[in-house]
DNA sequence: CATTTATTATCGCTTTTCATGATGTTGATT
DNA sequence: AATCAACATCATGAAAAGCGATAATAAATG
């Protein structure tokens, strides 16, 4: 027995539409004759009549087995129609996309991203995942922003580098570059000791000084209230320092570190060799772009 | 762009099942190029890759664009197996069957009747349309009974004859054939005048007789009782009287009428040039038997 | 490191199906 | 009887399905 085809229930469908096969091949851009034959093959297909012809000019009228087959038929038609507008939208970049980050990394391009993104395609579904383990949540997203270029089945795009600053209550060092040296001692607030706060620490040793770590907290605007408070100084990248407090800020001083720091590095992540959604793709480059006007 | 094809979707949907393209292929009768070739087109239908392929033994892992078609995919297939099997169901003779009757036809045969359908296909709808009114409800049901092999695009086809006899109260006739002179001025119980009761009282007239009609009661059940209880006798279709009273009525003589009355005849009628259900050509078959039983 | 193994992709070929245009058939209408 | 408006059928070329063989790939294995 011949598989039924969608385009055979169309042709159907057309015919009950247009009440005979010639205005149903019209309207399909078909001939008649091809009509005819689909028909026929549908009706092999269900093994029996769809329509009673009953010669001459009068119309065609569905058998019982015709009113089985169309019920079903319109149906499939329709759930046919859905998957295709469903393809097309979701090729049109209305998807869903999941973003990983870190709460210290995303304050500074991950808004602008979704913005941008909300923006040109407004039926979309932005959804991030914020992880502070660290253990990446990759897998389960479809990309991810992270401080280094994990290995393994790991593609990545670094976006740019955030060099770390000094950030002081006004008045603690004269304005300009300051030396490690100077910091040997002198009571300091940080990050606890995930993320790369172990690489900041580690410059403090290899420049022979020891901070006097006197206040640790994750929030980015935590720790800056503290320096504001004068409770001591900490060592940012610059973005965090940017954007949580206003350039003009009377409390606070912010001094280049000398020698410099390795900076902070901003990548974006993905599971190689997978596929992405539109959205992903246009996520990626716009991401490229706003990083872009970081790089100094 | 090619169409999105059942087929396809079936293959990608087995692909998902068992990981490979190979599998898939033995599962669905396909070789593994066939396969490929149909994820290709479904791929070239939908406008992008629905699987990544790992290379290598690794299985295929679904795109995201793959989640969107084999989510509205397996819904598709669902429905055409649905249809498949609605289709399969309907030829098997397990659909609906409206059958259209007169009260006072029903009673003899439509009870068989719809008892060895519902014994063939315990799964069929039989529905029986009553209808008293003059006008018969054809074109509303597949199957009509009908005491006249009425005019226009009905068929019909004839089952048997049913011939008027006359029941009395036992004792109010001898037994044996009754002439119709007898008749004169005797009690009656009678339907009203729908149906053919008009033909049984234009027997009386052409015989030269006026009965006297005390009673008129549509229910054939009815009219009898009043006969046991004396009220009058009754000129009735045979098989009326030997469905509602056992033979051995104690109350009851049945007589033949001289001369005879032209019988009542009964009819099965559908429309013209239509396509019946198998279920209905199989009812039209049973009846014709069971007919055959009646006929003397 | 070369080999094996488990995969998918691709090529050429045959068979089937699709769609067409021309022609045949049917039954009402004039 | 001729005409008209339907659907059916037939022959044909084009497209697609499906197959078998072969290549290509990447992990696993020795």
């Amino acid at each position: 027995m011949t598989e039924t085809e969608l385009r055979h229930i169309a042709a159907m469908s057309a015919v009950v539409d247009e009440g005979s096969f010639g205005r149903a091949a019209a309207r399909l851009g078909y001939t008649q004759s091809t009509v005819s034959q689909q028909i026929s093959l549908l009706e092999k297909a269900v093994g029996g009549a769809v329509f009673d012809r009953p010669g001459g000019p009068r119309p065609v009228r569905l058998t019982p087995l015709g009113r089985v087959v169309l019920t079903h038929g319109r149906d499939l038609l329709a759930k046919a129609q859905a998957m295709q507008s469903a393809v097309e939208r979701f090729n049109a970049g209305e998807g869903r996309i999941d973003i990983g980050t870190f709460q210290s990394l995303s304050n500074v391009l991950l808004p602008q991203l979704v913005r941008r993104l909300r923006q040109e395609h407004p039926g979309c579904d932005i959804r991030l995942v914020e992880d502070e383990s660290d253990e990446p949540p990759i897998g389960e997203v479809d990309l991810m922003f992270f401080d280094s270029p994990v290995g393994g089945d790991v593609e990545h795009r670094k976006l740019f580098d955030d060099p770390y600053v000094l950030v002081a209550p006004r008045g603690a060092f004269p304005e300009g570059p300051v030396r490690f040296g100077r910091l040997d001692g002198a009571p300091m607030v940080a990050w606890p000791p995930t993320c790369d706060q172990p690489r900041v620490e580690q410059a403090f040793a290899s420049n022979g000084a020891e901070p006097r770590i006197v206040f640790r907290a994750a929030g980015n605007e935590t720790v800056l209230s503290m320096v504001r408070a004068g409770i001591g100084s900490a060592v940012l990248p610059r973005l965090v320092v940017d954007v949580a407090s206003s350039a003009s800020d009377e409390a606070l001083t912010v001094h280049e570190l000398v020698p410099e720091v390795a900076p902070r590095e901003l990548y974006l992540l993905w599971q190689a060799g997978r596929t992405q959604s539109p959205l992903a793709e246009r996520a990626i480059q716009i991401a490229v772009e706003l990083a872009e006007t970081y790089r100094v």
